[in-house]
DNA sequence: AAGACTTATACTCAACATGAGCATAACTGA
DNA sequence: TCAGTTATGCTCATGTTGAGTATAAGTCTT
């Protein structure tokens, strides 16, 4: 390795959420990336502009993947960590970002390609941004595409997905079966039913990440065949769920999920999606996009009136197909009264 | 800056806790640190031993300050960060960390004195990780220090903190008022009540980084003087609160109270903090010290018992000084059964 | 203009969870 | 034996949650 080489690479990744017509989107760059080749696995020089710049599109073949915006931390310009993931977004997407949180970090060397390729130690640091959907700037080759296509045993807004019975869990049970020592398979069972609520196990919506790392292991999600060293020629599509995605991104994106059906419950978040008024039903749906999971109206409109999130303004909706629904907007002073204002939990009381 | 330099370093730190005498504790090493002089402020070469290498006591002078275990990942040894963090916790400390966890990744480059004195640009990752209290090994120079030392302010255990009404409150009116537009006073004000429940909003525990990056940005802390470029020297220790730390280790210190105060609500963790068996006043005490709060015992006995997260073992415990009690062990099927098992919380039917 | 359909909103009821307290049991030490 | 200490069982009022009924107020179709 060259001595100039910088030894460590800060990648920041952005997921930036809006949810649009009842479905959470993330906005993805399709990239043309290079393929790890068996033969050249550990010599070769890297395509330097994939791994230092964004993606100004880099010399290598192959059919584009999904990638999120992303670019490394300059060590020297930015101030901080924040500044300098809102900087590479708006360089490649043309979007200035409002409400940003840090998710994870990840720095396992095996599981991104570009390490095999000569190419420094990356570790990328994942950020969630919430906003509206907006256009990126003119030129920019970016989609705003659902994550249940990444994850669609994620949706059960319409009843438990049919992939989970009909595909997934036959498949997770093979894996379960390939062990060989019956210990190792108990194991592997019960990490299974606890993920996906299988064996009588409730289903947490929350677990996206326990499911993706899952499934992963088993080599049922396309990046696991693209990671491994000395792969098989790749399997039947039909044992790769999900859609796949560049690097670990897909994973980051995981991440965002679980971090956000967990925090809608005890933060104020949803409204960062949402018009400055909009109906009751109108957050429901975005609540349910998100969470995946039917609710009940009524007791959702019961849930966010008497817990103090919302207030009505006066006005009405007219667009709503039926009777016109009032307009509410968030109520910041609930901010104040309660210490976890989300949809869904019980105050605490000062003695 | 000279080119062999590597522009980007990566810490690794760690907050090693156990709850011992009813006080959550984490380990600390004593380290004296390069103080950062106004005259030599952006001059000088730096000494490498703080930045590179571990606690290998460097050449600088000063007292020492608490410093948690640290060093930085080896971008061609290290194949995932968690082996990092456990490799440099055994070679500093001489234990095995069990459980570990991820808590958040700082970059501000003006938040670490290291960066001034010319060093590369170092990102921090901080973790923490439960276990049970055990003597380093001999020769090193480790301390066990109850983390409410660093935030006397947090522990509600005994009824709500004099410090708080006595000190901190009238501190922070002072920072409110120093504001120049009312706008911004205002501003101020709220954040002060919603974080630390003053002007009737309540106390949320689980606000600990809210209050510490607070006291930083109002000067409360003995970090925020020593991160200042031309800071006037030092104030009065009477308006600096809690026990100061290094770098910026008493914010990572924040985010794993204000983590494990979130977690222990919808995940078991508190057994990692446990023996194997103990008593359910025990259990009580633990969750107690890491809440800050008191809990009504019939109740938490209620909760863990009806709620499946334990089961009795039919042995008994004489020393209670009381009536003996019988001796509990976590029930493992637990997560089999509810999604979000911890201390306080609904479950999620399958429909 | 009537009737079907859609959505909004109010209200009820049972099941369950939570906060607070009373009562009793079983040990220790003076 | 009595006071002090902790353990454990039980009650009761209150709050929260899930599910459903009923009615209001629009649009669209014929």
């Amino acid at each position: 390795m060259s001595p100039e080489t910088p030894q460590v690479v800060i990648g920041l990744n952005a997921v930036i959420l809006a949810v649009t017509d009842e479905e959470p989107r993330i906005l993805t760059l399709p990239r043309r990336l290079p393929v790890v080749d068996q033969q050249q696995d550990e010599g070769g020089a890297a395509p330097p502009e994939a791994v230092d710049k964004g993606p100004s599109a880099g010399a290598s073949s192959s059919r584009p993947v999904d990638a999120l915006p992303f670019g490394p931390l300059d060590a020297d310009r930015d101030r901080t960590l924040e500044l300098a993931l809102r900087g590479w977004v708006r360089e490649q997407t043309g979007l200035e970002v409002g409400y940003v949180e840090q998710l994870y970090t990840f720095g396992d060397r095996h599981r991104d390609p570009r390490q095999r390729l000569g190419g420094p130690r990356v570790v990328s640091i994942g950020y969630l941004t919430l906003g509206r959907q907006e256009t990126p700037a003119t030129g920019v080759n970016a989609v705003w595409r659902p994550w249940y296509e990444y994850f669609p045993w994620e949706d059960w807004r319409r009843g438990r997905p049919l992939i989970l019975a009909q595909r997934l869990a036959p498949a997770l049970a093979r894996w379960v079966e390939e062990s060989e020592h019956s210990s190792r398979r108990a194991e592997r069972r019960e990490r299974v039913d606890i993920a996906f609520g299988l064996g009588g196990a409730p289903w947490d919506a929350e677990r996206v990440l326990d499911r993706y790392e899952l499934l992963y292991e088993a080599q049922l999600v396309g990046e696991a065949w693209r990671d491994m060293p000395a792969a098989s020629p790749h399997p039947v599509e039909d044992r790769h769920f999900g859609r796949a995605m560049g690097f670990d991104h897909r994973r980051i994106v995981a991440t965002a999920i679980s971090r956000l059906r967990g925090k809608i419950k005890y933060r104020p978040v949803v409204f960062e999606l949402l018009p400055p008024t909009f109906t009751l039903l109108q957050l429901q749906r975005v609540v349910e996009a998100l969470a995946g999971t039917p609710l009940h109206k009524q007791n959702f409109r019961r849930l966010v009136e008497k817990g103090g999130l919302v207030e009505g303004t006066g006005e009405v909706s007219s667009g709503t197909g039926g009777r016109p629904a009032e307009l509410f907007c968030f109520r910041r002073d609930v901010l104040r009264e309660r210490p976890t204002p989300g949809v869904g939990l019980p105050a605490l009381r000062t003695p």
